[in-house]
DNA sequence: TTTGAAATTGGCCAGAC
DNA sequence: GTCTGGCCAATTTCAAA
């Protein structure tokens, strides 16, 4: 799908603030509010834009710590392994990936203890997997939602 | 602060989707939509809720390859090292880690050759590290926005 | 244009003291 | 009996479709 400057423009103001009016967003790029309306749908049936979500600080909701974590998968066992992984409430998201580890999830917790027993206790305890490290998060220096647009 | 089950509530719809009108939130809470906004605008002021963000997909704006980048920190150089990373368009998040590596990135590049670039002529050029390494995400498996509620 | 949502106001009620 | 906080109804202003 071939996207113009002014599908840019109202993907900016819906990244930076989801709740921002039509009529707003109108207004900013000096178009009807009708036309940004039939784009937004657009954008949405395309897949464009796949949600609007609340961005909700972690530690106000009682999980005060964030992971890295770097697992190695046994050949054959992928499939299973990850399906197990998904069920698993701190574990927020499974990538794939090439180098040093072959998945790599990013996980929460309450508290370190709590962290403790989501790796020992159901992480590492979760068959298929060989080899695992944890990154605990110090802190998050800076972070953008979304690509650059 | 203190959340009790109502703030959750709201917290969890608005997480799954933040354009839905108070209007609805409020029936489906069963309360009223002005007793949602009051609770909405205390969670903003009260920083639970840091903001709403669309999800773009990053492939549809041109972003077709994700990867962490795993780097070492030379000491006393870590605030000049980090503030020229925040320059870099590519670089989407920022980490200091525990573990093998000391700041962990989430970076989004066009295609491999532009990852390539990113990597050594970017970041691997910016004084003040010591090493690096680059995951590439193959795939993302799962993802959950936000903490669990 | 009509239909509905956002935001504000004022007031009600319950529990704290 | 008053204060506090939480909730609701009604209104008006504005947005969605």
């Amino acid at each position: 799908m071939e996207l113009d400057e002014t599908d840019r423009a109202i993907l900016r103001i819906l990244q930076e603030d989801a709740r921002t009016p039509f009529s707003e967003v109108a207004r900013r790029i000096d178009m009807s509010s009708a036309t940004v309306h039939d784009r937004v749908s657009r954008l949405e049936d395309e897949g464009v834009i796949r949600g609007y979500h609340a961005d909700i600080d972690p530690k106000s909701v009682g999980y005060g710590v964030g992971a890295f974590v770097g697992l190695r998968v046994e050949q054959g066992r992928e499939e299973d392994a990850l399906e197990r992984l998904r069920g698993i409430d701190g574990v927020r998201e499974i990538h794939l990936t090439t180098g040093e580890w072959d998945v790599i999830l990013r996980v929460v917790a309450a508290d370190t203890d709590r962290l403790r027993e989501l790796m020992f206790e159901r992480i590492a305890e979760t068959e298929g997997f060989s080899r695992s490290q944890t990154m605990v998060i110090l802190g998050t220096d800076y972070e953008q939602p979304g690509p650059p647009l």
